[in-house]
RNA sequence: GGGGGCGUAGCUCAGUCGGUAGAGCAUCGGCCUUUUAAGCCGCUAGUCGUAGGUUCGAGUCCUACCGCCCUCACCA
C-alpha cells in the first residue's frame, strides 16, 4: 500500500482519468492535499462503490466532511496543538476547586486533545466524550460559546481527533466538564470506528487492527502501558546491580544457545545465508571473556516453531550473566526483577491469574528435580524400572527413550502442572542439558534451575560451563544427536572458552511470559502489540 | 500436523424445519442548551469468508479451500 501510495505520488496519471464525484473530489484536488488514499479509492470508486457498499458509503460521506471543512477554511488535519493539558491533570484540578453540581468555575480552564469516543447532540449544545491516553472526560459545545467553530462543530464525528480549551465546570449530574470556547480538528476520521459500547472484540480483527483495539478499548492499553513499566522495571532492576545493558548481533552465521529452529534469511551484497537469532547466549558469554562482569540483554528472539497461547514466533526475553556468580544467585536475580516489577505496578505481590492467586512474595520456592518428581510421580529419578513403569501408566510410549528423556517426559506430564505458585525447580539431570556444567559432586547433575509460575516455565538458569574442553565435547556430541541444535560448530565460541571466561551465574526470563502473570493475561498475543497473524 | 469451535451490514450480534436476510449501535434527514451507551420520529445500509455441489429453492445441508480462536502434538 506505502509503496502504491508513493508511486501514486511521481506518477499519478496512471491511475485513470480524473473523476468526479459526488463530493466534488478529483485526482488533482487530492494531489494538491497530498490525500492518497482518496485519490486512488475515489478513481477506483466507479468500479468497487458495489462491492463494499456501507463501509464505502461511510466513508463518502466523512470525505464529504473533509471538503465541507476545507470549504470553511478549516484544515481538517491541523497541526501542532500543544500546552495541552492530560485528563488526569485536569480531572486533578477540577477536583482541587471542589464545584458543586451545576457550577463552573470563572477562571480555571483546561486545553485537551484526543479522540471523540462518544457524542451527545442536544441540537445547540453537544457533550462530548474525549479520549487521551490517560482517559475519558466530557466536554460541552454550546452554539453561543464557541461562536464561529459552531459550523465545524455540526461536521464532527465519531472517531475524530479534536483539541478543545475552555472554562472547567460541572454539570448538573455531577460530571467534570471542560464548557469549550475554543475549539480545533486536529485529525478527521473517514472510517467510522467500532461500536461504541462493546468496542472491538473480535479477536482477529484486534489483532490485525490493533490501532483500533488499542483506542476504542482502554483495557488493553493499559496491558501495554504496565508491559512498558514492567521492562523498565527489569532494566532499572539490573542497572541498579551494576549490570551493563549491551546489544549483540540479531542476524547470526551461526545460530546457538537454544535448542530451537530458526528462521533463514539471506544478505545479497555479501551473497550470505543468515539466521535470526533464537538467543543472544553465546554473544553474552564472548563478553564476560572480553572482562565485561555483569552484562543483560533485552533480546527480540525468533523460534521457527509452533504457535500457542504461550509462544509467538518472535518474543522479548531478558538474558543476563553475572561473572563469579552461579545459579543460587541468579534465583535472586529473578526474584529481584519480579518485585521490582510489582512495585513499578502497584505492589501487589498477591496477584490474580485466571482462577488462581499467585503469591511473588520473597523467597520463592526451591525445590529438587528430584524430590518433586518423587513427590508428584512416585518414583525416584534413578529407579529406571519404576520410571518406565510410571511412563507406561501415563501412557507415554518410551521403549527407544534414554532413561533420562523418559525421566523428563514423566516429569512434565505430573510435577509441572503442580508449579503455580513461584518455583524454582533446580538441579535437573545432566543427560538433558547436556551443554551444562556438572554439579562438582553427581556427574549426573546439571547446574541448572527453571523458574515456574502457573505451570508455565517463566526463566531457565545455570552456572555456566567456562571448560572450553568440555565445552567443545558437549558441542560435538549435540552435533551427532539432535538435527536442529547447534547446526554448525562455533568455534569462536570455544576460542573464547579458551582464552578464559569467568565462572558465571547466567539467566533468561521471557518477558512475554512475566507481563501475562502480572496482568493477568491468558494468552501471549495479548501482551504483543502486533502478534503474528497470516496474510489475508 | 490431529481434534473441536467460529466467520451474517462499518461494529456488536440474532436468523426456527431448507422457503422474501433481521435487530441494536454507527451513518443520513428531522426535533432538542445539562446529556452520561442521551432521547424521540423517519431513512439508508448485505458477494451471509471463498469456490463448488445437492435441491424447485441454500445464510441454513454436503465437499474443498482461506482466516481466526481453543486444545493436543512438536517445541524451552
Amino acid at each position: 500500500m506505502r509503496r502504491r501510495l508513493r508511486d501514486a505520488r511521481i506518477r499519478p496519471g496512471q491511475y485513470g482519468p480524473i473523476i468526479e464525484t459526488a463530493s466534488g473530489y478529483d485526482t488533482e484536488t487530492a494531489t494538491k492535499y497530498g490525500i492518497w488514499e482518496l485519490a486512488l479509492s475515489t478513481d477506483n470508486s466507479s468500479e468497487k462503490n458495489t462491492e463494499k457498499g456501507t463501509e464505502n458509503k461511510l466513508k463518502q460521506e466523512r470525505r464529504a466532511k473533509v471538503e465541507k471543512l476545507r470549504e470553511l477554511g478549516v484544515d481538517p488535519y491541523g497541526g501542532r496543538y500543544t500546552d495541552i493539558d492530560h485528563v488526569t491533570t485536569i480531572r486533578g484540578r477540577g477536583d482541587a476547586l471542589g464545584m458543586d453540581a451545576g457550577e463552573m468555575s470563572e477562571t480555571e480552564r483546561g486545553r485537551v486533545a484526543g479522540r471523540v469516543v462518544l457524542q451527545r447532540v442536544m441540537g445547540n449544545l453537544v457533550f462530548l466524550t474525549i479520549r487521551d491516553e490517560t482517559g475519558d472526560l466530557q466536554v460541552a459545545l454550546s452554539k453561543k460559546r464557541v461562536k464561529d467553530h459552531w459550523p465545524t462543530i455540526k461536521l464532527l464525528d465519531l472517531g475524530d481527533i479534536i483539541g478543545v480549551e475552555g472554562l472547567l465546570g460541572v454539570t448538573k449530574t455531577g460530571e467534570l466538564t471542560i464548557w469549550g470556547d475554543d475549539f480545533r480538528i486536529l485529525s478527521k476520521s473517514i472510517h467510522p470506528p467500532p461500536e461504541k459500547w462493546h468496542g472491538l472484540s473480535d479477536v482477529e480483527l484486534r489483532y490485525r487492527h490493533r490501532y483500533v483495539d488499542l483506542f476504542s478499548n482502554p483495557d488493553v492499553r493499559e496491558v501495554f502501558k504496565q508491559r512498558s513499566k514492567v521492562i523498565a522495571a527489569v532494566r532499572d532492576y539490573l542497572h541498579g546491580a551494576e549490570y551493563i545493558e549491551v546489544e549483540t548481533p540479531t542476524l547470526q552465521a551461526i545460530y546457538g544457545g537454544a535448542a530451537a529452529k530458526p528462521f533463514t534469511t539471506h544478505h545479497n551484497a555479501l551473497d550470505l545465508d543468515l539466521f535470526l537469532r533464537i538467543s543472544p547466549e553465546l554473544y553474552l558469554k564472548r563478553l564476560l571473556v572480553g572482562g565485561m562482569e555483569r552484562v543483560f540483554e533485552i533480546s527480540r528472539n525468533f523460534r521457527n516453531e509452533g504457535i500457542s497461547t504461550k509462544h509467538n514466533p518472535e518474543f522479548t526475553m531478558v538474558e543476563l550473566y553475572e561473572a563469579y556468580a552461579d545459579y543460587n544467585v541468579m534465583m535472586e536475580r529473578v526474584e529481584g526483577m519480579t518485585a521490582a516489577a510489582i512495585e513499578n505496578l502497584d505492589g501487589n505481590y498477591k496477584r490474580p491469574y485466571g482462577e488462581t492467586t499467585i503469591d511473588y512474595t520473597i523467597p520463592w520456592s526451591r525445590r529438587k528435580y528430584a524430590d518433586l518428581l518423587l513427590e508428584y510421580a512416585g518414583v525416584a529419578i534413578d529407579d529406571d524400572a519404576a520410571v518406565r513403569d510410571k511412563a507406561t501408566q501415563l501412557g507415554i510410549n518410551h521403549a527407544k527413550m534414554a532413561p533420562a528423556v523418559v525421566v523428563n517426559e514423566v516429569f512434565e506430564a505430573t510435577v509441572e502442572d503442580h508449579l503455580i505458585q513461584p518455583t524454582f525447580v533446580y538441579d535437573y539431570p545432566a543427560a538433558i542439558c547436556p551443554l551444562t556444567r556438572r554439579h562438582p559432586e553427581n556427574p549426573d547433575i546439571a547446574l541448572r534451575f527453571e523458574a515456574f509460575v502457573n505451570g508455565m516455565e517463566l526463566g531457565n538458569a545455570y552456572t555456566e560451563l567456562n571448560d572450553p574442553l568440555v565445552q567443545e565435547e558437549n558441542f560435538k556430541a549435540q552435533l551427532s544427536g539432535q538435527e536442529e541444535t547447534m547446526a554448525i560448530m562455533d568455534d569462536d565460541f570455544v576460542l573464547a572458552l579458551e582464552y578464559g571466561m569467568p565462572p558465571a551465574g547466567g539467566l533468561g526470563v521471557g518477558l512475554d511470559r512475566l507481563v501475562m502473570l502480572l496482568t493477568n493475561s491468558q494468552s501471549i498475543r495479548d501482551v504483543i502489540l502486533f502478534p503474528l497473524q497470516r496474510p489475508r
